[in-house]
Formats: structure tokens, sequence, C-alpha cells
DNA sequence: ACGCCCTTGTGAACACGCGCACAAAGTGGG
DNA sequence: CCCACTTTGTGCGCGTGTTCACAAGGGCGT
């Protein structure tokens, strides 16, 4: 998604990387509430559905932050990664589309306990103005560079229909936003420098009906009753 | 996400084809929709974002649909790819959870008319029973092996709290369901030859916040006052 | 103090996906 | 009928990511 220029090297930290760490920190942060100390890159690699090998390669990209005979310490391992990722510090977020979607994003809770707060939440439609979500007042779209600025808003999130998403896209870069998380069904355009990805519900249910399809044909004769289309 | 068994080639579609492929059919279906009868592999990878080279060999893996010097047909490639994705058939969905994100999956445009059906919206929480959403009754969640069996469901959608997530994918799998979309923040286990598709926007938002700080450490000294952490 | 056992960190082979660049193939004009 | 032009389909080299397998290193019991 990310990388059209592929970055000069991001500091040596492969993407493919950079896109686990968040799992195991999750993973980290489970074992951390259930009071356990230290934990082995076998042990983690099970719960976070990875290969050891490539969890210890991972996690050696940040250093040597393990104990040989031992595993990695699940406080340190927290820490390391949080600064790595860049959680240490707080990141406003705008959303911006304040549908079902909007208000379930702003609703969510793992966003303000890992340094994301909720800047804002905005939409064009006057009717939903003044609506309170999560403790935020929806505003107008039209105070978004108010807000961007205000804010320091440096991470946008476009929860607006299809048609809308490229407008609101270039009203967040034009106000210096250059990381956007992209909810609509489209393809947005940006300047070099901004960062998109993008989530997309039903492209993800496609790729499940692939499999499921590849599953019916090949089972077909084996299991003539079992869960096919409608 | 999907392959800790590679399952055997796919037919020989590689799995990053396939998830660009929903990408391509919604392309092609706004040409499709403005009355454009044949597109090139250039155009069609320009809206798309992607490297025309990589859009024909995806392509190329459906078989030889294009026309060299003129293009591909639009509406035919819509089928074909329609085809190889499953969703030329229907596919009953269930989804669990009717808090923000069940509610706005549930009210998704994009399902229903992408040969995705909503058998059912289920809750444990009595408090929402009976709910009308999309027009679909929120139903308990013991109905669930009902809902599957009788709807003919092979898709479930888990959009519940995490410490849910695992006991609604056992019953699931048990049921028979063989595909499973999870939106909770945890890693699912499930037994062999169920597919499961994560979708976490916490971990989205935390690889933007990596890439944002290499930027903010990159530019510090470019550009003092550019948007950083807060 | 020594040696056994466990786990990390990594070298090397392998697999996969990407993109260039070009030959093959079809179109349309003259 | 031929030629110039366009666009597809793909062979190939390259870079990235994954996995195996093992040496290096640290703890712990004796």
């Amino acid at each position: 998604m990310t990388p059209p220029e592929p970055r000069p090297r991001d500091r040596g930290i492969p993407e493919a990387t950079v896109a686990r760490l968040p799992v195991y920190l999750r993973a980290l942060q489970a074992l951390d509430d259930r009071g356990i100390l230290t934990v082995s890159s076998e042990h983690l690699a099970e719960t976070t559905g990875v290969n050891s090998a490539k969890l210890r390669k991972d996690l050696s990209h940040l250093g040597s932050y393990g104990t040989r005979g031992v595993g990695y310490e699940v406080e340190y391992l927290i820490y390391q990664i949080s600064r790595e990722l860049g959680l240490t510090q707080d990141w406003s977020v705008a959303i911006v589309g304040a549908g079902n979607l909007g208000r379930a994003l702003a609703n969510y809770g793992g966003f303000g306990t890992r340094g994301f707060r909720i800047a804002a939440l905005l939409d064009a439609d006057t009717a939903v103005l003044g609506d309170t979500v999560a403790g935020l007042s929806v505003g107008h779209i039209d105070a978004l560079e108010d807000v961007v600025d205000r804010e320091n808003v440096s991470i946008g999130v476009i929860a607006t229909p299809a048609v809308a998403a490229q407008e609101v896209c270039d009203r967040f870069v034009e106000a210096g936003v250059t990381s956007v998380l992209n909810f609509a069904p489209v393809v947005l355009n940006v300047p070099p420098g901004v960062d998109v990805r993008k989530v997309d519900l039903s492209i993800e249910l496609q790729i499940l009906a692939f499999h499921e399809q590849r599953k019916a044909d090949g089972y077909a004769g084996l299991d003539p009753f079992g869960k096919g289309p409608v």
C-alpha cells in the first residue's frame, strides 16, 4: 500500500517487520497484564501466529534485547517496541465522516490507550452537527483546517462516502497532514511524502470468498454437503 | 495473515494477485458505470495505483482476456474477475457484535451489491436485541448455530470485544463456517482448513505513526515547524 | 568452578513478488 | 496488401522476506 517511493531504508527496519511490531506489542501487553515477566521467542511466536525465527529476526532489528537461555523481559520489550513505533509520544488524529464507521472509530477503545488522541470528528452533513460521540461533539467539515492547525493533527482518518474522499484527502494534505488512513473504497492521490494506508471491508470479504470457492471446488467430491455458496 | 499452510498453489493464482483483483474490479465497475467499453492496462493501472506490467501479469493469471493493440473489454473483464473471485454466486455472511462496528458493517453498502448477503446480525447483549439495523433485526447470539445452518453461512464476521472473539470463532467453526473476518484485536486460533483475515484499526494507525516519526526525525532540521507529535 | 541445557541472534539457502524491457500480435490507414 | 503503431503477454534479473539450522552466549544446578 504505502511504498511508491521505497523511502531511504527507514533506518533499516523492513516494512514487513514494522507491520508485525504492533501485533507483538499487543501480545506482550496481554502477558504484562497477566503479570508475566519474561517470554521466549517460541512462546510469543505461538501466541501471535508467526514463525519464531522470524520473530527473533524482527526483534533483532531493534537491538539485542533478549537474554540467551531466558527470553525477553516483557516490560522492557514493550517499551522498546513502543518507542520504535513512536507510541511514547502522543499523536493527534482527526476523523472525517460521522456516519456509522466514523462513530465506530471514535468509540474504538484502542486509540486513546495507545498514544492516539482523537482531536475532532467532522462531517459535512449539518443534521449530525453537535451530536456527541465518544465524548466528542461532531464538528463541521469547514473547521478541518483550523483543527489540523490548532491541534497539530498529523494523522487524518477518512470515513466518508467514496465521492468525498479525495477532496477531504486534499484538504488534509493542504493543511499539513502527512499520514492518511482511508476507509473509503477509492485510490487516493497524494503528493510524495504523504503516507496512505487503506482499509477496505469489501475487499477483505472478496478475498475470503475466493478462498471459499477454492475450498468448495476442491472438496466437492469429498464433502458434497459442505457449506457452499447459497 | 492466511498462509500457515501455503495451500497447494490455489490453482496457481498468487495471493498477492488475489488481493489486487478486487481493486481492479472496483475500478472496472466505475468505468462501466461511465459507459466506457475498453481500457488499456496502462490506464487501469494508473487509476488503481499499480504498475502496468504487474497488472497485466495479474490478469494473465486468469487467462488471455486482452486484445493487443486495443486493451481489455471492460464488461468481459468484470465478468472474468468476478467469476474468479467467486462473486458470481451469493455468499451468506453472519455478523456477530451489534456495537458501533457491527452496525457500521451491516450498513456498509458494498456488501449486498457484490454477492454478499447479510444473513444475521447477532449480539449477546439483550439490551440491543430486536433493534433494527439495515433492515435487519438484531438476534441473540444463541441463534448462531441455527442461523449458520439454516442460511448456509460460510463467512463469519466477528465485531465483538476482544474477550468474546475466540469463543464466537469457535462456535462459528463448530457450526461449519470456514472463513472468518475478524475485527477484534486478538489472534484467533482455528483448525486447518479455516481461513482467517484480520482487520485491526489500531495496528494501521501504529504503522502510520512509525512512518510519521521517521519523517519527523529526518526532516527535523529542515522543517522545524512541521507537524510533529503533540 | 564447571558443565549442561536452554534460548537468542544470524548466516545462508530458498521462495516470492516486482518491474524492466521486448517480442508477439492485433488494428487501422494508405 | 503492407506498414506503422499500439498494447498485450512474459522472460529475466533483482530485491525483499521467510525459513532452516546452528554457533554463540547466558543461567543454573551440582
